[in-house]
DNA sequence: CTTACCTTTGGAAACGCTTCCACCCCTTTC
DNA sequence: GAAAGGGGTGGAAGCGTTTCCAAAGGTAAG
């Protein structure tokens, strides 16, 4: 159907092997043959067939990227950089996107046909063990984004530090009684940050813990959305009086919204009442002013897309770990605890 | 390198053929030689060939979808709807997302080599003329979302139509003054809207338009953004008393959320000092009380995603149009101008 | 004039699969 | 007992490239 390389071999005159040295740019082809051949292609409107190319050389030319939909921001990011990168390259994406927990093993399992791609990234998703060693028999090129893996190189920021740094910046401004809130209690990203919630309120004595708080029920997106948000803070508002926190580190920025949404409907202030720090620093939190850790998103996908080129080309290299630290923007809705507040 | 199909055949005493049927789950192939296959393949970790599979087959099993990465809900919202479709089918998604407008030839460029993808979803992008023509010639199966093509598929929602509903509404409301907030003016979806505008605007001698708003200079993402919103939203208000709209109508969320600051930082009320109505229905406008024209996003996601797997059974069908109403979803941000407010 | 080398070329083999055709053997039917 | 049909199988051909090898022709050196 198609026109294929001997069609234009028989029409110029020439062998199918010289064809191919000329759509391919290669060196030994005189410029007249070129030429030639060239013009002929292209009256014949020939397209090259993807598939056979992919056969023939044994590189598909495509990358395959597994990540959650959750967050839309960080996936929209993380993925511009991914894509930038690679249009450079003039690779392919191919995308898988989580909607259900179900779907990561069959996407793993597609992408380990041979000659699927050349190479694989992998953000949010902590790799199954199984595959882990399957990945690791076929020496298939694979960058872990956002999670660590010490069998891959793995992109990371240092969840438990920018919790920490987000608590201790809570303490230093006086507060004594503060309070975690965070996603579902399994995920990785919520026990990381949790520790570092933890770790900086027992460092100091005069300071206590009103608690961790989850979402009551398993939610969508890990737990990582406005109205488990609202509905946490809620019920640390429904807190007596003088067990009530006066600061809360909020483990993303989208669950602050929904949090300072709540406060708003009590009737409180933030940061006059209660000041919060939350964690991502997403588009809109410079929006609306909430001081957050600052996670460098897209930098990760270049990053990690350039890693991934680096290890298709010599896939022998060690795995590489590279941690990012977040750091922390300090904008308006963190302040002094309400007494301090009144003494100026 | 890797195991094929013959190294299978040999280790298990039959023809190449039978391993491919029994692989392929063809029926004619007794039970006995089918779990001798089967077991033979995975002792050896057979693992196909996806290159031969789709140079062999004619078929990709995968489909190319292009879109900006403009007004990141909207492109994570159809996507959603996407790849569920197509998880369903067991179909690869190969992703371009479009930074800047230079990519899009090179993009177009690379779906048309053969044995690429079997079709293709167009999303929020004008197809250039040349390559309308190309495609037909080639009859590739093309599905277009949010753009109307005479010669392609073609699912859209009615811009002006919706404009001209949100228009209607804020005027139904007692306004006589409004204006328009809209992004950059030679594209699709503003030229469109601000169609509805005009129209509504001009079928009621008692309102009169404070004028269209563009952003200044041309902005990324087409102008829907929140800075543009905000700066725009500053320059109506510093329009004089008398000529200032009651009300606005803005052409994005997005933009509403930085026009709403400024109200806020003018010491505005909203709707009681000026009225709002925007476009898009995302997922924070619910949050932020928008009132909002809803598209449904997701579902034209999966509509687009089931034609173009119709038209892949039958290229020979006709193009298809299929419009979507936008529907005035009314929360707090629309309410009766500031005179009338007062007589209450 | 011979040898050596370089540039350019043609074409076969390989990539790893699917599919079609021919064939075998076993039932069923008359 | 012969003819007809059908399930099961082997293997060749084909998908459309790339790449390797051999060879042709030309030029330079001896």
């Amino acid at each position: 159907m198609g026109v294929t390389i001997y069609d234009i071999a028989k029409e110029a005159n020439v062998g199918v092997g010289t064809v191919s040295r000329v759509l391919n740019n290669h060196p030994s082809v005189s410029p007249e043959t070129r030429d030639h051949v060239l013009s002929v292609a292209q009256r014949m409107d020939y397209r090259p067939n993807a598939s056979a190319q992919r056969l023939a050389r044994r590189k598909s030319r495509t990358i395959t990227a597994i990540m959650p939909y959750i967050t839309n921001y960080f996936f929209v990011e993380l993925l511009g950089g991914i894509q930038d990168y690679l249009f450079e390259r003039d690779y392919d994406l191919l995308l898988y996107g989580v909607n259900h927990p179900k779907q990561i093993e069959n996407y793993l399992q597609r992408s380990l046909r041979a000659g699927h791609s050349d190479g694989m990234l992998i953000a949010s998703i902590d790799l199954p063990p199984d595959y882990t060693q399957r990945y690791l028999k076929n020496n298939f090129p694979i960058i872990l984004v956002d999670r660590f893996n010490e069998h891959f190189d793995s992109l990371f920021v240092q969840n438990a530090e920018g919790a920490h740094t987000a608590t201790r910046y809570l303490i230093s401004l006086g507060h004594s009684r503060v309070a975690m809130i965070t996603g579902n209690a399994e995920t990785t990203p919520t026990r990381e940050r949790a520790e570092g919630y933890r770790t900086a309120v027992a460092e100091f004595e005069q300071v206590s813990s009103a608690g961790i708080f989850h979402p009551v029920v398993e939610s969508k997106n890990d737990g990582f959305t406005k109205d488990a948000g609202y509905e946490i803070m809620k019920s640390v508002l429904a807190l007596p009086g003088d067990t009530r926190p006066t600061a809360v580190f909020v483990a993303s920025d989208i669950q602050a919204f929904g949090a300072m949404h709540a406060l708003k409907e009590a009737g409180l202030r933030c940061p006059e009442d209660i000041s919060i720090v939350s964690f991502d620093d997403i588009e809109l939190a410079h929006y609306y002013g909430l001081t957050t850790m600052r996670q460098p998103i897209r930098r990760l996908g270049v990053l990690a897309t350039e890693r991934l080129f680096a290890r298709m080309d010599d896939p022998g290299l060690d795995p590489l770990h590279r941690r990012f630290t977040p750091e922390l923007v300090i904008r308006h809705t963190a302040g002094p605890p309400p007494s301090r507040h009144h003494d100026v």
